[in-house]
DNA sequence: GTCTATAAGGTGATAGAC
DNA sequence: GTCTATCACCTTATAGAC
């Protein structure tokens, strides 16, 4: 592994852990087993080193979920393939939505340009809810409410796992294993529930 | 408005849009129109400032749940009831979800104390959940799985706002608060029809 | 490329005048 | 109670030897 591989490696785990403002360069040089010099050797500033990182971030999901978004057409279809195709991206990176969310709320523009077209492919999922709406399908709900209940059954979990771990689970990190096993299934449960069409 | 109350809500206001390592002195100082020293004179150090404030910040809320929990045997009552209170609250103070994640993953030992009971009165919520499911009133689901659905649903579009804001209604203010004015209804209707019980 | 040493500026906290 | 001035420390970044 080169020395660059390295720091970048060192560099994603503290960001993510810590923010942008926790992150310090000593911890990062300190874990990829260098000095601070080096950091600014091969990226000029902390700024530098945080863009490389997190343009990097995403790249991997979005391709893939644009793909199967154009070979899929039945909603159902997609939501029981993306929810735990999303899931698992996520507990791998577990805190890359909480470092987005955090970011974005306290310095938008560092980031804004980045995480626009690549934390969601939108606009595609968005045209086959209309249409499954249209068709009755599913009950008649805006595709921005159905959107963002599935992201949240999703990310939730994750981002807020210390607090769920706390007051849900009195700190048992087993038990939250646990419920995250189970969660895949519950979510798409949940989700095709709540959109079936009405009885009349 | 007492010097010190001034202090109280401007840190408040920082910490929260900061987090703790963001949060500097002599911005509060600012946000308060006064100076550093008088911030130590009144608080000793930032910690203790931070406790202050944290510890104030959810007693609103949780005796109200719990009696409204000790008044309610129906979990449809309770779930109509809860979802539109714990939205405003949440709309009030926006951040404040956030900012517990945040702190409870990057220094749990710090608010751990604090937030251990007065986030959610869990016991009462989910002995109701396994009382309606033993009844056939819904569908089987674990107390765990519901709790963080609905918990997830309230408080995800908030905490993601940026992100929603920017990703989903490209920057447009006004479609966001559109969004969220509907988005109690929609959140009881989901979760409400997620549990139906099934057909046979 | 990698290191040590150090500059330049910020941050929490205190001393002391008023 | 409130202020100015200042200390001691930490953080980013750079200079310069190897």
């Amino acid at each position: 592994m080169t020395t660059e591989e390295n720091i970048i490696n060192a560099a994603k785990e503290v960001f993510v852990r810590k923010g942008f403002q926790g992150a310090k360069m000593q911890e990062i040089a300190n874990e990829a087993g260098i000095n601070k010099a080096l950091l600014h050797y091969y990226f000029r500033s902390k700024e530098k080193l945080f863009e490389q990182i997190f343009s990097g971030a995403f790249q991997q999901l979005i391709p893939t979920l644009s793909k199967k978004l154009d070979e899929t057409t039945d909603l159902e279809t997609f939501i029981r393939f993306f929810v735990p195709f999303y899931t698992n991206f996520i507990q791998k990176n577990p805190h890359l939505p909480q470092f987005i969310i955090n970011e974005l709320s306290q310095n938008p523009d560092r980031i804004r340009n980045l995480a626009a077209t690549k934390v969601f492919p939108f606009p595609k999922l968005s045209r086959m809810i209309t249409q499954a709406v249209a068709e009755n399908k599913i009950r008649p709900i805006e595709n921005e409410q159905l959107i963002i209940n599935i992201l949240a059954l999703i990310i939730f979990p994750i981002v807020a796992k210390p607090m769920i771990e706390g007051v849900i689970f009195n700190q048992n990190a087993e038990s939250y294993q646990n419920f995250m096993a189970k969660r895949s299934d519950e979510v798409i449960e949940t989700i095709l529930n709540s959109i079936k069409p009405q009885k009349n």
